[in-house]
DNA sequence: AATGAATGAGTCTTCATTCAT
DNA sequence: AATGAATGAAGACTCATTCAT
């Protein structure tokens, strides 16, 4: 079982959800075929369990860092560096993300109905900040949506571009576009 | 030709490279299937140069525009402005941008490397900024990849939340983020 | 397993490599198409299977009988006799033979691999009956080429002028050509 | 004209029937695909009227220094030369000949009369040569089969066996085993 | 005479899913 | 619980042939 979500990861990851196989994805796993239908009622199936679990361990492991942190530049500092971390410790799993997000299949949708979920906290964290006084928007959702972007898209393109690179590194200039501004002070 | 290139456009956005086929292409093209395959050599061929295509426009029509503008922060801005822009006229090519620029096929890494060739652009607004003193970063690839993902990704989110969003009107607060920070002066 | 077998010389001698089709070979064997593809991996696969075993077992067939044999003559009498045989028998593999053995492709190439191990053993004991003065020649190799085509052409036109010509009865006039020779002595 | 019936020739003995496709053809005959079909009503009218004209010289030429020939044994010999020649000469027809000349179809079955035609006329000097005692057989038909096979399946073997091998060397052992034979006297 | 863009029927191949064991 | 042989629907691609120019 834990064998086979492993399994699935990697061959999602590696190949998408389309050119992945259940062949594929039961040699890795180590397992029969027909085990995999034991386990799980189809392929959809098998990716969606994968995904929400994903995005489940996202959600938490961010957050829960963030909890601890008081203000709310505090917490987009740290939302900025786990979810790096996050994506430098399960790689695999990010690709995922971006390249199955959007669409209109089902699967899909819902997907994106738990990285809402994601991004929701985030914006939390931003009206937060606003209230403070520590911030200064008046749309927190797009907001919330452009630090995501930002650090996935980035996160992304250091993984392609540099298969050992360090993208905890990143973090302080992402904080410098993000939070601080561009613009000398 | 110019048929069979809008149905792919059409057929790709809304169901992704695999599962789009050629027989919903040609379709949609109003053509026979083996058209298709005398104008280009393969389903892969076929996307590949309607990405070329794409990745061509949106870099001359994103930069032309920036060419007239003097300061840095005027030009970045006018990057923020302009794809959103694009992206509201093609909206299909977007969603196309983000599903399939990662990943390991050989097609998903010439893709990539257009969208490097687009991003470097943001990348030398940035130095330019830096040179003149109105920005403040010394990393500026990703600073520029940032930017880039924040709209891509903020525009996406829109387009699938909110069918006829006016992206444009996210301009503002993605200059915000972006440039002036989040950070209360 | 041995039902697709059999489908597939059926399909391939009727009307060769290119115009059989899996389809038609699924249909004789009647299994799926897919099931064809379980145990092979494509068509060409199939096919090279199919010769593989077909001579290896002409080459068993008629070598084992030439074993028993103590001079050259009665070796090369056996050949002629036990290849008519093997062709009566498997008169659709003996079709694909000639039909298959010639060409630049990879398949081919293969092919006539297997073949010039049959003929070599010909080779081999047109070379023994030299060593003991039975024949006469000092180029065995051409020879046995001559013998392998006298005997296989024959039996195919006599296969295709006729349909249940006994091939077995050409023996004599076959050893007569090829051993004692056309010159009234 | 000339230029599609030549690369015609090329193309089908390169890759056989099937294969050889128009739009090659017609490349190498630089011509339009529609022109070939201006010439010649379907492609395997074209592979038809190809193989005509090739066993009819085939035959002209080896029979026209036949004719020169008194005795039976002489003409046999000239046979077996001017066989060898021609497919030196036509390498690539030659490969035609035993690759398309067994089968069903429609076109395998004129192919095989015009071949049948050829070998009627060896069948005859043997016949010849049977009647002026020069000969010793009670069934012309076979051997004159094993006489054309036994030429044809060694002049191919060598041409794949070995690009620019002389085939007319092959003469003397040919006649060897087919008119003298390979028994010691 | 010659062209070459367009066609669509026909093939190989893949792969998620089932089911008897 | 687990297996893996069998299935067949679906999809990419080929290519002989046509026809308007």
């Amino acid at each position: 079982m834990r064998l086979i979500f492993q399994a699935a990861i990697d061959a999602f990851s590696e190949r998408g959800f389309e050119r992945a196989t259940m062949d594929e994805i039961a040699a890795k796993a180590n397992v029969a075929k027909g085990t995999i239908y034991y386990h799980f009622k189809s392929k959809e199936d098998l990716f969606v369990f994968l995904v929400e679990e994903g995005t489940e361990l996202l959600r938490e492991t961010v957050l829960s860092k963030v909890q601890s942190q008081t203000t709310a530049t505090a917490k987009l500092t740290t939302v900025i560096h786990e979810q790096l971390q996050f994506f430098q410790d399960y790689k695999d799993f990010c690709i995922i993300i971006l390249r199955e997000a959007f669409g209109e299949e089902k699967r899909q949708q819902d997907f994106r109905r738990m990285l809402v979920q994601y991004v929701t906290s985030i914006q939390h964290i931003i009206e937060e900040g606003v209230e403070t006084g520590e911030f200064h928007t008046d749309q927190a959702e797009p907001v919330a949506w452009s630090v995501f972007g930002a650090i996935s898209i980035t996160a992304l393109h250091h993984l392609f571009a540099n298969d050992h690179f360090n993208l905890v590194s990143l973090s302080p200039h992402l904080e410098k576009v993000l939070i601080t501004g561009l613009h000398t002070p």
